[in-house]
DNA sequence: TTGACACGACACCAAACAGTGTCATATAAT
DNA sequence: ATTATATGACACTGTTTGGTGTCGTGTCAA
């Protein structure tokens, strides 16, 4: 199969801690074999392997076969969808825009 | 009971679609009573509150009984722990990283 | 005072999720 | 040739998720 391309979202990938340490680990190490991989967790090889499986679907992650193991690799791109949707409401705690919308809020009365 | 404080993650909160919707209608109107933020939506008003309470546990929206309804306003600020996360990984699109990678790679052979 | 409305608090359900263990197979090492 | 390693694929399982419907209660309106 492999071409199985359910389009996973983004910030369904990113949701959980473990695929997020996952990124984090594949952006400090540039590529990296299942195994070890999985040696940074509690728990068993499957389940990270799942993990990858859905960073895949996100496009967050690519994988190459080299011999008998799979190395995966960081494809961060997609996160620029997430960092696009937080920078519209970064304006809601700037203290500068907090600024701006007390004195809008004093305009209208 | 109402101070059930389970401490819940911001990812984990916008990880769902229609949350992030909700965000943005908050984010549009400043408050917003229970009733007519499930107008918006397709499903029941049960699914909402539920929704609601979520992203209620993660600080992301702040409540308060006005007479039988509900008002739901945003509480943006939790979000900048996402911005910090992924401003950590932009620097794996931005052209000009991509640039020196390039470059750095060229003097390691 | 009698409805209509808005809501919280359940109970309930199917599907997805996050793990596990096992088996088969391809590759590397001895 | 044999053995150890790395992985994919699969079956299984308890828990969470995202939705439903219903009931009871407080509040507003006629």
């Amino acid at each position: 199969m492999s071409e199985n391309n359910p389009q996973r979202n983004v910030f369904d990938a990113i949701a959980d801690p473990t695929r997020r340490r996952l990124v984090r680990l594949l952006a400090e190490t540039d590529e990296m074999p299942l195994h070890e991989l999985t040696a940074h967790f509690q728990m068993g090889r499957t389940a990270v392997s799942k993990h990858l499986t859905i960073l895949k679907e996100a496009g967050l992650v690519l994988d190459r076969k080299v011999g008998r193991e799979t190395r995966f690799r960081l494809n961060a791109s997609p996160l620029q969808e997430v960092q696009d949707w937080v920078a519209f409401y970064s304006k809601f705690w700037s203290t500068n825009m907090l600024r701006l919308k007390q004195l809008l809020e004093e305009e209208e009365e």
